[in-house]
DNA sequence: TTGCTCCTCACGTCACGTGAGGTGGC
DNA sequence: TTGCTCCTCACGTCACGTGAGGTGGC
């Protein structure tokens, strides 16, 4: 038996995480102390490890508490559901990026001390965390959705013609 | 002039959006009409539109009321910073991906008629926007994180040794 | 008079975090 | 007695959606 300061500590969750999966039935603890205080059991313990695996998969909570009482085959099923829920939502994420990149771009100058210079530029894409491949990716996307735009960008980059052909032919095959 | 409802099918948002906007004080209704109707300007026009602009970078309307008095250069920074909250948004949906995708792989099997098979498999894939670009993008993560899995893995689609060497290695360069 | 648009509350959503005020255990 | 853990409300967060009940305009 667990109280649920010990429970919590032992996931790493917060009292109160606690406190809310109890209030909306999600888990309760198996009894109370004379004092009131919650008791979790060892069968508490497994559905929680449970819960933190299915949260770890961006499930809804409400979605977790109707898993926990389904048989394997349709898990399989609400996990695929699931691969496509995040997938539009890293969607709308990429369309968020790429609004923001192309604003961005009409700030980047070439050789004279613009709002952001080339390195800069570079700079930033890598911290959003594209690496050489991730770059390579973002401009095939470039290119795919807007080959003009592309092509006056990497002449902001200040490259020449040579090298952005190089670039633009690499992507497209 | 417009009132509340023109406005709102004009940009495609709902009256509710508007009364909420006008609520947390980012764009009131220039006056209001003798019945107490909420009249805006073109002046609330202009700034609707740079608000659904924010939006759609999906910065939060908090921010963009800050936004809205700035200038371009700190602007600039701002439209940086998000990017970087966005990219770790995706990272977190895709963590959430790989963690589902660990799972479901263990009810893939390769010629029996198990919870899912190949053809399956790959059309989950498919669905979650992998294109044949994505997949190779998608094996990369899986052979960097981890290498033996993906080796299982290939095997529990029913590939020969000689065809995983090929993917693997294609992969690595 | 009938529809339509508008108005102002006020509550619900999601997954908690943060007090406030009070009580039991070592 | 002092700290510590626990308890139960109750309100705040984010960006609205959805009535409820009422009023002006054509």
């Amino acid at each position: 038996m667990h109280s649920i300061g010990k429970l919590a500590k032992k996931f790493g969750l917060s009292r109160s995480t606690l406190l809310y999966y109890d209030s909306i039935g999600l888990l309760k603890a198996e009894k109370r102390s004379k004092s009131n205080y919650r008791l979790y059991s060892n069968e508490n313990v497994i559905k929680l490890e449970q819960i933190v695996a299915y949260r770890q998969m961006g499930i809804a909570l409400k979605e977790i508490k109707r898993i926990l009482l389904l048989s394997d085959n349709k898990v399989t099923k609400i996990l695929q559901d699931q691969l496509i829920i995040l997938a539009d939502k890293i969607r709308t994420l990429r369309q968020q990026q790429y609004t923001i990149i192309k604003i961005l771009e009409d700030n980047v100058i070439p050789e004279k001390s613009g709002l952001i210079d080339k390195d800069a530029w570079i700079s930033i894409l890598r911290s959003i965390g594209l690496d050489k491949n991730g770059m390579k990716m973002w401009h095939k996307q470039f290119e795919k959705t807007s080959p003009q735009a592309h092509h006056d960008f990497l002449i902001y980059l200040g490259m020449d013609e040579e090298s952005i052909k190089r670039i633009r032919k690499g992507i497209l095959k």
